[in-house]
DNA sequence: GCATAATGTACGGCGTGCCGAACATTTGGT
DNA sequence: ACCAAATGTTCGGCACGCCGTACATTATGC
């Protein structure tokens, strides 16, 4: 449902890559002894543990040269670190637990929790956030919402719900009054809900296979200079579109 | 806050432990086939087991002989079994997944989870069955009562929070139609929120320890033929009280 | 350029946790 | 009471994952 990568890695090896993964992104070069500071382990446990990972193709590794992620490498990263991301979402937004033990507790179950559990809690960061004065449907709302709508991928009823919250509300419209607009016209921060998505091409085709079918949230992480490429938030996911592709999917304003 | 037993086992380790609580209250004797089994490991890997659990005093263990547990080692198994079923009750009650994929999950989670997010997870879980119909103050109300309520332990606003979400359902009083009562007045399945604990002594204290002061939520799971003992369920401990024990907790009915 | 520090690696060792095979003990049928 | 079958144990072996030490390579200051 929500993972397209498994590689059957332990533990341990997944929070290397995760380390790694994490460290390439601040400064683009890792090195041994800062994975193995961040994980508080050796320099030879480190050597040990890129050999089992330069093994399965998940890096690029030669003695003594920079480490770099293959594209197997982040992907299989890429899906620890959302992993890592949904579970942290969950506990300060749901539990209202502090970002650091958020974080702490995040690292330490990234790896044993089912998918199926991780798409529950990921639904209902964003059952809560769509829907944050459900009176007493509330609870029961949300699953009826993960039992139907999600299954079905069709999810007609939950736009509908979704809809109606979005009018019913007073207030969380975009800054300058819009309700709806396309993705490409969405500004840094502001969160929509998919209406339709029009394209035809391998957008559209991510977008289903990630499950973000009509109703689904969706949220502007980060915009470049002229607006192109747009990067966006979407069950969890990280997802960079054109401009071109962005304006093919019509959302409602939240 | 929650626990009161830290051995600090291994994950597997833990696993042997719950396995063996679990077949002791079944079918009172435990053998090393039957813990195998449930754990899907051959049954060399049981003896080695056993041996780590014996030395450190958590099981009664002499070769070719019946195992049993210790009290050292019951108390860690509960509260291993403890995790456990918070973890499932969450899922089940919250998360709305199915009892047995609930169960799988915990099985996974419940030697990865940190105390503090286990008690956010018990907490929701009781706020969710106290607080149904908490309108748009329900996610609001959450973060507040893990902040202010719990940590002061005094919980008064909980108290009348909880008292007013109890005066203004309709439904859900007892069958009988009261709705206020001692503990030891109540019947099997019914629920209620502490008002007072009248009593001095070790029961007292016992439950002020597990964090079951004034607000808490309470539920009867067994009673005896003639009321004496009670098992109630608080916090996700299960409790055996005393006839003359539990009529010292005074209760509103839920 | 060269010495020295910083960093990376190879190797042997340790603890855990699992297995299968061989051996020991108990159980159950007769 | 005795012989199988079931069950329990021991032993050697394997895979992980970690460490410290010693050695190899690269980086840095002069």
């Amino acid at each position: 449902m929500s993972d397209s990568v498994q590689m059957d890695l332990s533990a341990s090896l997944e929070d290397y890559l995760e380390a790694i993964f994490r460290i390439v992104q601040e400064k683009s070069a890792a090195r041994a002894k800062d994975i193995g500071k961040r994980l508080k382990v050796s320099r030879s446990s480190v050597t040990g543990a890129l050999h089992a990972l330069a093994q399965r193709e998940l890096i690029n590794y030669a003695p003594y040269d920079l480490i770099t992620l293959t594209d197997k490498g982040r992907a299989v990263a890429e899906d620890v670190a959302r992993r890592h991301e949904v579970l942290r979402d969950f506990f300060v937004k749901v539990l209202a637990v502090g970002r650091e033990d958020a974080d702490e507790a995040a690292c330490k179950m990234e790896h044993a929790i089912p998918d199926a559990i991780l798409d529950r809690f990921l639904d209902f960061v964003e059952f809560v956030e769509r829907c944050p004065r459900g009176g007493s449907k509330w609870i029961k709302g949300f699953g009826y919402y993960c039992d139907n709508d999600n299954k079905t991928g069709n999810c007609e009823k939950c736009v509908e719900l979704v809809l109606d919250e979005v009018r019913s509300r007073t207030t969380g419209k975009a800054a300058d009054g819009r309700t709806s607009a396309s993705l490409g016209e969405m500004k840094l921060g502001e969160k929509g809900v998919i209406v339709r998505i029009s394209g035809t091409g391998g957008i559209r085709r991510r977008l289903l296979d990630m499950g973000a079918t009509a109703g689904t949230l969706v949220e502007v992480e980060r915009v470049a200079p002229f607006g192109d490429p747009i990067e966006v938030k979407i069950k969890g996911y990280h997802l960079t579109l054109r401009k071109d592709e962005a304006e093919r999917i019509a959302v409602k304003l939240i």
